[in-house]
DNA sequence: TTTATTTATTAAACTAGTTTAATGTTTTGA
DNA sequence: TCAAAACATTAAACTAGTTTAATAAATAAA
């Protein structure tokens, strides 16, 4: 386990490329976060919870997905070390989550719960400027995986994951794969042989 | 056209549905923008441009849509009355557009330059929590739309269209709501045809 | 009002991706 | 360290969605 000191130099960093925060601030918003360390295929958030937290990611590797109604997983996004994870939707309406979050390596975490992020808004001005940059750029994101999703082929969108995120590659099963560009495991590898013909 | 004071109204109640705000601060903010007339298949932006302003629609319709490698489109969003429109990533970034935004109707809009928006965050201060509770409502939003494409079919994609909006339905050619599905017009036809025989 | 243009429908051949199932491989856990 | 479980691969039959093209219907333009 990595000391809370030490995480959140991580913490303080991610802030800083988005916003510029002066040392006093960032600190009095830092100390608001509480570690908290997750093992292995446990849960931070299960469907129907309400999620009481927002966190960012110090070490490990989580999925933030849905299961349909037909009882199969699609994968919103990964978070690995510096990535923040919640679901928005259920930490800001306070409505049942229909997100599970689970963790795919033992990992650790910051968190910040509601309580404290409105105290935040409310007494350090700039923090509503760092989420609204950060649910921005966040969204931009979205946008553009939404646009290739309507037009791309799988084989063109996994090519890209694996240039994007050469490094959750390693750390990930073609299960998580498949289900983050909303093909079956199968078909993944039959683009993988197909690739790997090529060349 | 309508009368500006007249149009704003329709902006100030869209503002109150997301944060209070004081009628001073409202007055404020909302003298910040400019009306604008966008005829029938007009540009408010073309790919390649920068996006100059956010606007907020108060007549007509809109389509903000991105056009692949192939030639073919896809609807990233339809804004009608109420809605806001912009390239958030173009308009932030000072980047040029990768997306087309185009009047379906003869339209009016109220555009805020990018000027006026930073004297809006700077000097209002409510503004940057409004922006960013609507970023985060919009952002939800795409995720549910991105989870559904990831894992309904065409068919039942278009039953909740048309569910979900059924005013636009009215307004739309099947080829615009093919292409916000991410399915041919071809193909659409043969759903439709499916859900009336159904019936 | 007539003509040109865009849109919707249908059919038929095709392709991208799924499903099921079998087999081998790797990882996990007691 | 051994057995169980999870994962990756392959094949074969299948289905959802595309492509091309032809025809009819609706809209727009002159």
């Amino acid at each position: 386990m990595t000391c809370i000191l030490q995480m959140t130099v991580l913490l303080k960093q991610n802030i800083a490329k988005h916003i510029s925060l002066s040392a006093n601030e960032t600190q009095q918003f830092c100390a608001l976060f509480e570690q908290k360390l997750i093992p292995k295929k446990s849960f931070l958030l299960r469907e129907g919870e309400i999620c009481k937290f927002e966190g960012f990611v110090t070490k490990g590797l989580f999925r933030v997905y849905h299961i349909d109604k037909n009882g199969f997983e699609q994968i919103l996004y990964f978070a690995i070390e510096n990535w923040w994870i919640t679901d928005i939707d259920s930490f800001t309406a306070e409505t049942p989550s229909q997100l599970f979050i689970e963790a795919l390596e033992d990992s650790e975490v910051l968190l910040i719960s509601k309580k404290d992020k409105e105290f935040a808004y409310a007494n350090l001005p700039q923090i509503e400027k760092l989420f609204r940059v950060m649910t921005q750029k966040t969204h931009v994101a979205l946008q553009r995986r939404m646009i290739d999703n309507l037009s791309k082929t799988a084989e063109s969108r996994y090519i890209e994951f694996t240039e994007k995120y050469p490094q959750l590659l390693q750390r990930l099963s073609n299960i998580q794969i498949g289900a983050y560009l909303g093909i079956t495991n199968v078909f993944l590898s039959n683009i993988r042989k197909k690739i790997a013909v090529k060349k």
